[in-house]
DNA sequence: CTTGACCCTGACACTAGTGTCAGGGTTTAT
DNA sequence: ATAAACCCTGACACTAGTGTCAGGGTCAAG
């Protein structure tokens, strides 16, 4: 199929395929026209990507195991786990970062909140 | 002082100075020789900036009630309050986002484990 | 045989703050 | 008077994925 039908078929955009195999993700056969010609794979393919993007994993850490899973269980392949240990960590740096900010702004909105009553007397 | 000295004190770096002023944060006045001079006042001014900036506001954020905080108490003015809501919120929406790839990848993790145990018999 | 829909590559833009370099001027201390 | 340390502006890089445009080729239906 072309890229038109498999942008269709998985809602990612023709220009997000292209960079994906930029990004070494998928090859494409070439037509003689230069047209790429994906396989119905490739469906799975881009599904399996997506997937993996909606973890938080970049194209380029995909790119390190894409070929494993999609041939054997996650569970056979040695690089996915360790990728997610340290994402799982970065996530929890984040979500730490984020409720500290979180904390900072509820405390100075209810200052002013405070603050503001006090005026009113 | 120059621009190195306010950096000195502050903790930020020339360049990060250069870039409030573009941002429109801080308007030192000039030397004849074209340095920068700051007033001992700016120390405040950047340590209030990196308050803010803490709180996960941008410098055009920061740029539209920067002048009415350093005159007055943070409660009479009111475009804080808006722009507080508003960042609580987004910051909530992250930790919703954050919260559920967590959730995902420490169920994937949980699957390898559960496979390779099942391997292992 | 022409029009519209599709495909190709390459390139710039965007976020937002910071690092860093080039190329050049100034000041301060020796 | 020279070297070190400082200052100036302008510009590119970086993240990471996507949008979008330019300029051009291909194909299918009328």
């Amino acid at each position: 199929m072309k890229i038109g039908e498999l942008a269709t078929l998985t809602g990612v955009s023709v220009r997000s395929l292209r960079y994906y195999e930029r990004q070494g993700l998928i090859k494409p056969l070439r037509q003689d026209n230069g047209y790429r010609e994906y396989s119905p794979l490739a469906v799975d393919t881009v599904e399996t990507i997506k997937l993996y993007l909606n973890l938080g994993l970049s194209t380029e850490e995909i790119a390190g195991f894409l070929n494993c899973v999609l041939k054997n269980k996650e569970a056979f392949c040695a690089e996915v786990m360790p990728l997610y240990r340290s994402k799982l960590e970065e996530i929890e740096r984040q979500l730490v970062e984020l409720n500290q900010i979180k904390l900072n702004l509820q405390d100075r909105m209810a200052s002013i909140l405070q603050e503001q009553k006090n005026e009113e007397e």
